[in-house]
DNA sequence: ATCGGATTTGTGAGCGTTCACATGTTGTGA
DNA sequence: TCACAACATGTGAACGCTCACAAATCCGAT
């Protein structure tokens, strides 16, 4: 590879000229600027990033870290911050801080944080502790639900305003019991599930239907094929019930599954209401209703969030909660 | 951020002893060794990973270059990368190369593909001489279906035999008109959809029915809400079909969806197959039939290949195809 | 001619680490 | 007592770049 010296041997001028053209500075001559333009095109030189980041202390690179990618929610979560962040020149790279908790603390390493700019840290299977360890020596924008410590930034979605929204609608539309899957019993880290239950509660008293706690149902795992066993078994051995809030789409999509299993139908016999608004929704069974949770405004303000610390402001950390929205589709009445 | 001269200034040794202790080396006596690291620990000190990079040349990173990572089946591969990435030590960092072609030149640059130790490039936007263009600074890896340098290492999945086995099993379960959604009519790029689609006229020649030409249908994005749309269409004013072979489980969705509009069973009026066996597939519609493109396969001989060509030995290029296998469901008879 | 100022180019150091090698320190046998 | 390993630690340079600043060059105005 071709080094800065490289072309500096080439053109006859200096190495700091070099890099004077090379970073579009203007006190470059317009002959000399052509003629170590051609230089660097015949040697075909690209600036090494690893040094410039070394001497230059900054990259040109955000990060976002989630905990699976193949959980569609991040994967257009990443999406659409790809998409925020290309237009300004920087570029994002996705890591994956995965299930266990040795690649979790991996990935929230100073040592692999200090590699970007800055850090748009998707918190969900992280605790207090571990995110309060982090000295904030790369500019870091929270993203989740759980409670963090406030002197970050931190962006997290109406859940408790959307599962009010979800459940409000179910009540609005006749049903009387409506399960809440994939909710906690108890309060656990304050997290989504917690949250949207809260909201399943909330909605309950604002429309003086008694919640029946048997109604919540905890999930091992908020996936597809879980959320179908456990729908499936629910309908032969659990309690009554006539519609399902369940707290992300992708277990929706699971209870869609186990209600056609079981022979049920929907929204006749059972309604259905998701979150997350996935792309997948819309095309699948008669269509999802679920509340979408304001992704854009998400990105919108993370960015922002991210681009007041790395212009140096350190203003007092602010806490945003996006707006959510009921998305009405077929699998409620 | 505490540097591994301050640990070797806090602890009384030069920086090299300092070095040597944080990477292991043998040579560091085991009164010294607790010495430092205490202060390491106490400093909190870790490592520099960009210095790193820049004085030894590697950087203990892979990345895997993928289009969009929204799409399921690339998150998908890039958790089983990262999964089977992890025990190894290494770690995976996700690009996304995008729709655009600046985004795409940007994520292929040298510049930015030179920070990692290798590149797993999946190769579906991109050319020929896109790929040409790169020389083999860094070790690479291409996935994908496009011819490609025959320089490079290169793992596909099995698409023709894949179009085949989806086709062969429609005919044999009464189909007599496939549609092929997402197929090519004409040989194009050379890449999935030409593949696949010469895959379903192999299944006709095979089974000696002949394969209608008009019943091959482009399809200008593959997404799951124009596929929808195109079924409905063709339903009512394209060739009769009986069957779909759909290019992509994510069609195949949508494929469900449009025919659910126009109130066709599935798979009493219509079968269809998918292809790429997506997670979501088990649990929409009556389960979706699938050809699994033996993903597993494909990861392991892409690290495989990486690791030879990390080890320095650079034999010459291999070019892998996966076997694939199909998955019966629901959606056909 | 001489000067001040603007413009253009060059110099040396240093970012934090690792490399190749030199030096120091200890122990062992003749 | 000395030579010679074997082990332990230290030295200086370098990776490729950018920073702060110094030096050189050019220009018209005095």
């Amino acid at each position: 590879m071709a080094t800065l010296r490289d072309v500096a041997k080439v053109s006859g001028v200096s190495v700091m000229t070099v890099s004077n053209v090379v970073n579009g500075r203007p006190s470059v001559g317009e002959a000399t600027r052509q003629r170590v333009l051609e230089v660097i095109a015949e040697l075909g030189y690209e600036a090494n990033l690893t040094a410039r980041r070394l001497r230059a202390g900054r990259s040109g690179t955000l990060a976002l870290v989630v905990p699976r990618i193949d959980h569609p929610y991040f994967g257009e979560l990443a999406a659409r911050f790809t998409d925020a962040l290309r237009p300004t020149g920087r570029h994002l790279v996705l890591e994956q801080s995965g299930a266990s908790k040795e690649g979790e603390l991996g990935a929230l390493s100073q040592a692999r944080l200090q590699q970007y700019d800055g850090v748009l840290l998707s918190a969900v299977g992280l605790q207090f502790a571990d995110v309060d360890r982090l000295d904030g020596g790369v500019p870091l924008v929270l993203l989740g639900e759980k409670p963090m410590p406030p002197r970050f930034d931190h962006v997290s979605l109406g859940n408790r305003a959307g599962g009010r929204l979800a459940t409000a609608h179910l009540l609005a539309h006749g049903a009387r019991r409506v399960l809440m899957l994939g909710g906690t019993t108890a309060p656990t880290d304050g997290g989504m599930g917690d949250l949207r239950t809260q909201g399943w509660r909330d909605a309950h008293a604002d429309a003086g239907v008694p919640a029946d706690p048997a109604l919540v149902v905890p999930l091992a795992q908020l996936e597809m094929g879980w959320a179908r066993g456990v729908v499936r078994g629910l309908v032969t051995d659990g309690p009554a019930f006539d519609a399902v809030f369940a707290v992300t789409d992708q277990v929706a999509v699971g209870v869609l599954a186990g209600l056609r299993d079981a022979g049920l139908r929907v929204p006749e016999d059972v309604q259905v209401v998701g979150f997350d608004n996935l792309a997948v929704g819309e095309h699948v069974g008669p269509g999802l209703t679920t509340v979408d949770p304001g992704n854009d405004v998400l990105v919108e303000h993370a960015v922002r969030l991210l681009d007041r610390r790395l212009a140096g402001d350190a203003p007092e950390a602010e806490h945003v909660v996006t707006p959510v929205r009921l998305v009405e589709r077929g699998t409620t009445r």
